[in-house]
DNA sequence: TGCCAGGCCGGGT
DNA sequence: ACCCGGCATGGC
């Protein structure tokens, strides 16, 4: 993937507090609208969080709305700031000292913060090693029958973690974040070639809903 | 034109 | 402990 895309140097945000609030806002969301909402941000609140939190909720969520779910996401990015800022003085700093698990659960406890959302947060906002896992990751692996199709969030992180063990400590977190990157690259390709695919050519497309595939597609096509 | 996108929550079994 | 509907805009 590193031959084929170079170093992506993600994730596509220009401060850690950015990187937290586009994590809430792709939630389900291709990352085009999201842009739409963070330039809106931008220009309103210069993405502070004590001038976002500032804000009231229906000038909020006029202001998220490019990004879908405009209600939900106002109350989760709302959740988060108040926290950010009234536990820990609006400074990311703060709320990232400790130990990573620690760091996790207190993120996790957030309302509106799953596991995918925290890991963004925790690898690309923070130093944490902690590896993103997400829907493209989840269909490449599955393609690949390197997890079973009932494999949850933390079975495939620790499939990740361990096959990415042989890495160099002093590297990792470059390469973690490239890898998921990556992942996200080559996930978008998959659903834009929108190829016809057997289970033997890993690189068909895998949608959520796309129907069963064949079972072979006599060797003729790959990419 | 309908399906899809870098989840997560809350209410129902 | 699962399962499922709801949430909403913009792109193709």
């Amino acid at each position: 993937m590193r031959a084929t895309h170079g170093h992506l140097h993600w994730w596509p945000a220009s401060s850690p507090i950015e990187v937290c609030l586009g994590a809430i806002l792709t939630q389900n969301t291709s990352w085009n609208n999201v842009e739409r909402a963070i330039a809106n941000l931008k220009h309103a609140a210069s993405i502070d969080p004590r001038q976002l939190l500032r804000l009231d909720q229906p000038k909020l969520a006029a202001l998220l709305k490019p990004a879908g779910y405009f209600n939900v996401k106002t109350r989760r990015l709302r959740s988060f700031l108040s926290v950010l800022v009234n536990e820990f003085d609006a400074d990311l700093e703060r709320l990232f000292a400790g130990p990573t698990q620690q760091v996790r659960k207190r993120l996790l406890g957030i309302h509106g913060i799953g596991p995918e959302t925290a890991d963004s947060m925790l690898l690309y906002a923070s130093g944490h090693l902690s590896f993103v896992i997400d829907a493209y990751t989840k269909r490449i692996f599955l393609r690949h029958a390197w997890c079973p199709a009932e494999a949850t969030y933390s079975d495939l992180q620790s499939v990740c973690v361990r096959s990415l063990s042989h890495t160099p400590r002093s590297a990792r977190l470059d390469y973690w974040r490239d890898y998921h990157a990556q992942l996200v690259m080559v996930g978008k390709e998959y659903c834009r070639k929108r190829q016809p695919r057997c289970e033997r050519c890993p690189l068909r497309t895998l949608l959520p809903r796309s129907p069963a595939l064949p079972r072979d597609c006599g060797g003729g096509v790959r990419s």
